[in-house]
RNA sequence: GGGGGCGUAGUUCAGUUGGUUAGAACGCCGGCCUGUCACGCCGGAGGUCGCGGGUUCGAGUCCCGUCGCUCCCGCCA
């Protein structure tokens, strides 16, 4: 008998199914017992009666695996509506001991390093699985879209000869007695590659080696980067940044329909336009909003980010709002200017609930330019050849985004801190599970 | 890296101005219960109060150090 599948019962009322799977609960009873199944379609009630296979099924301890052979029952009083009755119950893996984490509750009463430790455990409660089924939507709808925007997928280094932007904050290892870094970001390479492919895409790792300890920092993350050829400036990047935001949602929408049903979420509207708003204006605004001096800072405190989060909300009625022209000072030696006011770089943020999202610009695309901007930082040139050399030989106008996964999945499903939104998050302190 | 808060049972927490054998809920073990759905009822086990030092007749409680967790800030996606 080919196995059927928890969400699948409705469509078998009347056959005998077989389903497998994990014991998540059981409610027993002196002549009745509920044994509650859960696969990768969710839960289902099994209802033992048959006295020999209640004391099968009584010693069982939870996460107990099983393959349940019954007759699909139409039952008003069971969750779902159906349920299996006249089971044979065959065990396919017995647990050592109890699991160290009540994943038969609604939702997990557990703080999140009890959480974080137990890990391959906690992860099998449907609520935390529904939150990296909805990263995995997120990851497939921003695929799709870039792929019908002619887009290639590519796959650039992890392990990198420089420390390609700053210089600060990489891990370094040991590259056969060589010093070697791991990637910060794909940046260099996929402008490289818009000199082959026009339009490039990257999902993957990112290692920063930042000393932060907060709700919204990780040491290692996935980042969804892209970079187009002949634009026309930063504003065409965002263009592209909106339809991939898009892309991500739909992805959503279309693929994880239970996972959002178990969180209880809605998914945000994006406008046609998402609002703009110049950086020096954003300071204007929220210096009049808070009464804050901010005049002359070079970046949004994460305070104000929230608060031009909810001006936009307020003002536009959306969740999302894009930031442009922050100062070029602090800004990547890579960084085009904005035209006409060179204080201003021709970037932009994408925030998302008060979150910054994404950071996105236009690029220098001279060669000319590449080595004067290097000139300006007292950087040396060497180190970049095979950078530079792309641009020696001729490079359109380009730009590119970066998009965090954690942070779009954290935002969206209401998750308080990136570590709940991360499989097996990587931080300043915690190395494993 | 700077600042605040918190470490008590397997888990989540309570514990009065320092005072006798440190409590609850869930989990666990034993028993009862024909429909539960956070099932219910009865009984039981389970704690070097993070660790080290100090003050005191007496410390879970006060002080110092240390380790861990957490939030805010810096910074970032």
């Amino acid at each position: 008998m080919s196995r059927t599948y928890t969400d699948e019962l409705r469509r078998h009322v009347g056959e005998r199914v077989q389903l497998s799977g994990w014991l998540h609960q059981q409610r027993q009873h002196s002549r009745i017992s509920f044994v509650i199944l859960r696969d990768r379609g969710g839960l289902a009630q099994i209802v033992v009666e048959e006295p020999a296979v209640v004391r099968t099924v009584a010693p069982l301890l939870p996460e107990t695996v099983l393959a349940v052979e019954g007759v699909v029952a139409d039952a008003p009083q069971a969750p779902g509506g159906v349920e299996l009755h006249d089971p044979a119950i065959t065990v396919i893996a017995e647990p050592r001991e109890h699991p160290p984490i009540e994943l038969r509750r609604p939702q997990l009463k557990e703080q999140l390093p009890t959480i974080l430790d137990n890990a391959p455990v906690a992860l099998r409660h449907p609520r935390q699985r529904a939150i990296f089924e909805v990263s995995a939507a997120a990851l497939a709808g921003y695929r799709m879209t870039l792929d019908r925007l002619g887009f290639t997928e590519i796959q650039t280094p992890k392990i990198v000869g420089g420390a390609t932007e700053s210089g600060a904050n990489v891990f370094e290892l040991d590259y056969f007695g060589r010093r070697a870094f791991l990637a910060q970001s794909p940046q260099l390479y996929k402008q490289m590659l818009v000199g082959v492919f026009e339009r490039v895409y990257e999902t993957g790792p990112v290692f920063r080696a930042e000393p932060h300890d907060t709700p919204r920092h990780l040491a290692e993350y996935v980042s969804l980067d892209a970079e187009i050829g002949f634009i026309e400036d930063h504003r065409t990047v965002m263009g592209f940044c909106r339809e991939a935001v898009v892309g991500m949602l739909e992805g959503v929408a279309g693929r994880a329909g239970t996972a959002l049903a178990q969180l209880g979420i809605h998914l945000p509207m994006v406008p046609d336009e998402i609002p703009v708003l110049h950086f020096a204006d954003a300071l204007a605004l929220i210096e009049e909003g808070t009464g804050e001096a901010v005049t002359g800072e070079l970046d949004l405190a994460p305070s104000h980010e929230r608060w031009l989060g909810e001006w936009a909300l307020r003002t536009y009625g959306s969740e999302f709002v894009f930031v442009e022209g922050y100062p070029m000072d602090k800004r990547p030696f890579y960084t085009h200017p904005e035209e006409g006011r060179p204080e201003f770089s021709a970037s932009f943020d994408l925030l998302f609930r008060g979150l910054e999202l994404v950071t996105g610009g236009q690029r220098l695309h001279r060669y000319e330019d590449y080595l004067r901007a290097l000139a300006e930082r007292g950087m040396s040139a060497a180190p970049l050849e095979g950078y530079l050399q792309a641009f020696r030989y001729g490079m359109p106008p380009h730009g590119g985004f970066a998009i965090g996964l954690e942070r779009f999945v954290s935002r969206l499903t209401g998750v308080q801190n990136i570590r709940e939104a991360t499989l097996f998050p990587r931080d300043l302190k915690r190395l494993s599970p």
